[in-house]
DNA sequence: ATTCTGCTAGAACGATCATTCAAATGCCTC
DNA sequence: GAGGCATTTGAATGATCGTTCTAGCAGAAT
């Protein structure tokens, strides 16, 4: 934990890194505190209670999907359909780094979260919400790639679908390859549309 | 709770609804013991321990795959494929009927246990299996309607993929659209290899 | 009637939880 | 250097957690 950091930022890091690990309510306030070596006072001083906590995590991670996620998962990667399974390949490589512990954030707590606060759940939905409207501008600009009057919100959707069941399988198995068969569906599923774009724009 | 039942019955019956209502970790022995009427000498001479009722209440859910789901869910439908979305029809009368709150116990659980234990960790993935299993049974029956070399283990994984990322979405966003644009991009799938597979079949 | 056995009652335990607070400290301003 | 405000310290609090334990109970076997 870098030294010149504020409290606020060191207790966000730190919950963030605990949350993904342990989960929200099996993380301890306790936990937080040896984590940045800071005092009760200092956390409480900076957030009223822990689902502050909570909460200032999961406009982290909206603010850092581009910055964190999506920038480093499409360096390199220009073109639309390749950046949304650059993406996934990335959630491939944490699954694997992680020895298939790996578990998506938001929907780990999305599940975990049985009665949610209306703040909590709408920051859930917003996370994802920024997500799939990645991937729909992907499916945007791939033009006439894919067929006319293609759902492509649902089709965002979808791919987000994929990974979080990706993981979640991957994960209960400690196998990767259950997240490999599922962007192999997808891909599929992808080839299927192009293939269908392509006979329409054939005919014109 | 019905009085007949054994006192291990009844907790199980109990820890069944709290877990998938409330999740393991927020649920308190105090909560199974006030639902089910029971004193902990009872319960803890029923059960050595919280994650022994976990354990009976996962293979409870292995054991009930068909008589509380799919029998349930398949009544006059007959044909394969139809069945397959019959069953995810289920799940969406479920979100409906829990104003989408609800969740899969399964999933729900297998994101909420971070560092699970192994028998815990392999009862969940033999849940997953059973229900992939029985989606791919499905698929067997389908015969020569879906493409010859398709990899159905592979499909029927994906399957449970659409129905746990289109419940998470729907709880999430509290809204049962969500779960719908899955189904509808599983159900063009299906299509697409249907189509693909009536043009092989042409062929010969 | 008595002993044994399986089960239950319910108080009690120590650990851990989120949270509070009075006192101490650092830091900027004047 | 003095005063004032923001921040930190760290012990204390009460609630709740999973679990334990002893005493008591019911029914079957002897």
């Amino acid at each position: 934990m870098k030294p010149e950091l504020d409290t606020r930022t060191k207790i966000v890091l730190a919950a963030m890194d605990l949350f993904w690990t342990k989960g929200y309510n099996s993380t301890s306030i306790a936990d937080i505190l040896s984590r940045t070596q800071l005092n009760s006072g200092s956390l409480y001083h900076a957030f009223p209670g822990k689902q502050d906590v909570l909460i200032a995590v999961l406009e982290a991670y909206r603010d850092g999907l581009y910055p964190n996620l999506l920038d480093p998962a499409w360096q390199g990667v220009e073109d639309p359909i390749d950046r949304i399974f650059a993406l996934l390949d990335r959630y491939r490589w944490l699954i694997v780094e992680t020895e298939c512990t790996y578990g998506c954030p938001i929907g780990s707590l999305a599940l975990e979260l049985h009665e949610a606060d209306p703040v909590v759940r709408n920051l859930l939905a917003v996370n994802f919400t920024g997500w799939t409207r990645a991937i729909e501008a992907c499916l945007d600009a791939a033009g006439d790639r894919l067929p006319v009057g293609l759902d492509k919100a649902a089709l965002a959707q979808f791919v987000l679908t994929t990974m979080e069941g990706g993981v979640m399988q991957a994960r209960t198995h400690l196998d990767v390859t259950y997240f490999d068969r599922g962007v192999t569906m997808l891909r599929d599923h992808f080839d299927m549309l192009m293939a269908r774009a392509a006979r329409r724009t054939e005919l014109i």
